[in-house]
DNA sequence: CTCTAAATGCGAATGATTTGCGTTTCATAT
DNA sequence: ATATGAAACGCAAATCATTCGCATTTAGAG
């Protein structure tokens, strides 16, 4: 979906500064931080306006903010095939699962507690091939 | 395993404080704040002195910690069987899956990935029936 | 009992995020 | 095209959980 009709549909002001964002966000295959949106759009935008700007896509559920095990906010457009990760503990380095394995326990689990999920975070943490041949290099 | 055998076997000195923490921690059975475990232990302990110990804990793996989507850390110890939550984002009101879905699908991302997985994170975020009535209500 | 390393308290620092407010810009009606 | 009110923006200050530095106290080995 172009950013125009994002902004039409959300009821917001078309700006420049809002359309580099969403083009960013667009052009993430995976979750992004404010900051890196920040400093990746060519119209340079206050950090303040990232976050306001973001926050108020998340409240009208138009995107998907997702806290991760860095205590930093993630942000990612819906897409029909949205995915997650598994990232270094040590370097940080991450990879991504192809597919999310959810969908079919989540409409289980809302049959099973009457819940309406709107949403899930999953996140795997654990050590890298490189980092984990580092560690056993420096234990000797 | 009681408070003392645990500091014990990471190492660390006995103190009325750490014995405090550890018990709350025990008789928690859903993952706790520092803040919540600084106020509910009976010797005073500076929030300070909560976060290093709990940090050590984890440092040493004998303590989960887990960022939640409220962007806060929750603590708990590692039981046999550890359980996932699904969150209502309106009352926080949750409710814990009976058993965690995702050990064969680690098994299978480690082969696949070449990363040591050592945790995972998985929370379910929704509407409770008693909160999805109530905002039905309102709209009216 | 003595002595040292570890533990604690306190306050200041950190870092992501939010907020208040004055200024600028969008987009709608004239 | 222009005026105008509302929304967007920039900036700096505030917030809040968490961490850090340092001086003081305490556990527990010898």
């Amino acid at each position: 979906m172009t950013g125009e009709r994002i902004l039409a549909q959300a009821n917001l002001k078309c700006t420049e500064k809002r359309l580099a964002m969403l083009d960013y966000l667009a052009r993430s295959h995976h979750p992004v931080t404010a900051e890196e949106v920040a400093q990746h759009i060519g119209a340079a935008a206050h950090v303040s306006t990232v976050y306001r700007f973001l926050g108020t896509l998340v409240e009208k559920e138009m995107l998907l903010r997702e806290i991760h095990q860095d205590g930093i906010a993630y942000y990612q457009l819906p897409q029909s095939r949205h995915c997650h990760m598994l990232t270094c503990r040590n370097c940080r380095r991450s990879v991504n699962l192809p597919h999310c394995p959810l969908t079919g326990l989540q409409q289980q689990l809302e049959r099973q507690t009457g819940y309406h999920i709107t949403g899930h975070l999953l996140e795997f943490t654990g050590v890298c091939p490189t980092c984990a041949k580092k560690e056993k290099t420096e234990k000797i």
